[in-house]
DNA sequence: CAATAATTTCACAAAGTTATCACAATGATT
DNA sequence: AATCATTGTGATAACTTTGTGAAATTATTG
């Protein structure tokens, strides 16, 4: 689940946050001013950052312009009047959404959520390539040998997955969890069916995910 | 020759800088804060800002913020100290270069030139093409092969949104994000519907824009 | 304030995808 | 070689998503 990064100078304001947000499985790591929020940020991995604007040493808005410098991770504003957004949002220093203060658990959890969907696999290039496939994530297209292949929603996530973590063996539930969901419920089968029609697209290509006896499959170009 | 509006809340600094710039060539129009700067940007055509950042009433961080909605020009800060740079480029504000006090004549002039040259035939017309499609950004304005074609407001916004990120799949909530922004409630349906009358009112073309099952649309020329 | 246009919602049809099953094929074990 | 466990495969039913026309709602314009 998702590491969040609270940074605040009120010791409640984090706190409340977090007792809003760790009952939905995030994980919650607390700053109390910007130059704290940098160190932590350096340190681990963050994947939405919470921030409160007026700090003190380095407020909201350096903060802000610190981190954009290297990356692009959300960055929701804690604000205590609208007009302060209107600032943010006009120096165009990347703000992914705000919350006015006071608000309540829902509306947290609901910006949190919808940010971390809407800002999913933004970031980086999309390209991957193994033998003669080449994948381009973020226009979801497939060829092999520079012919175009169309997979469906499911073979597709396999296809990134498999190649996000090449010769890596992931067993029928770990594909399950992962593609399909932690909530999944039904057969392991499914997968060899998809696996099934996943190496039949792929052609030549297909023989590339190979299966590991006894436990899964994997995607391995060497044999 | 270019105009250049120079905002300054002392007028030494102003009248050293009409000083410099005059026997260059250049038309210099006063101001003596970001309020009449304003106003004085709105009354004729300029061709570059020479922008002070501590101003009284609006000062250049907003002052540039408030031009950058409706105006690409030329803007150069002046600082007097270099950190305060960091801050304006940080913000990425949108200025083009910044001259730190004390400046010498020909630092000036240079700079002016300099910035003049690198912005020459910026402003560009905002025309997006996509085999038959003509989009003007700036004029609203869409043609399928030669043909006027009228659109809604919402219609001409995904359309620019899709030739911006040709290629790139944008799932519902994305699209509603963008174009609708980001405090949008209501059905994940509502796309559909615009995308349907997008579709017949770009004819042939329409099929440009490409249903991605399970995950959203996108715009591709290709197959 | 009426008229018009734009947008959203809804319900149902159409299209596409996925899960499951049964049986065949293959690999491991004795 | 025989047996057992695991994997491959084709068919199809169940399910999900998308397309679409029409109605309801909202916003804009004269």
């Amino acid at each position: 689940m998702a590491t969040i990064l609270i940074i605040d100078d009120e010791k409640e304001m984090r706190e409340l946050l977090r007792l809003y947000l760790e009952p939905e499985g995030f994980t919650c790591i607390e700053a109390d001013d910007g130059e704290a929020g940098l160190a932590e940020f350096g340190r681990r991995h963050i994947d939405l950052i919470l921030l409160d604007i007026m700090m003190p040493k380095l407020d909201g808005y350096r903060f802000c312009m610190h981190v954009r410098e290297r990356s692009q991770v959300p960055i929701i504003f804690l604000t205590a009047r609208s007009d302060e957004w209107d600032r943010v949002y006009g120096l165009k220093i990347g703000a992914d959404d705000y919350i006015v203060k006071p608000f309540s658990p829902n509306e947290v959890v609901a910006r949190v959520h919808a940010v971390l969907r809407r800002t999913k696999g933004t970031d980086a290039t999309s390209q991957y390539e193994a033998g003669s496939i080449v994948v381009d994530e973020k226009a979801r297209k497939v060829t092999v040998n520079g012919k175009p292949v169309v997979l469906t929603l499911k073979e597709f996530e396999l296809l990134v997955l498999f190649l996000k973590h090449r010769g890596q063996v992931f067993t029928r539930e770990q594909l399950l969890d992962r593609v399909w969901g932690i909530h999944y419920v039904g057969s392991t089968r499914t997968v060899d069916t998809h696996i099934k029609t996943l190496r039949i697209k792929l052609g030549e290509a297909g023989q590339l995910i190979q299966t590991v006896w006894g436990v899964g499959y994997k995607f391995d170009e060497t044999i």
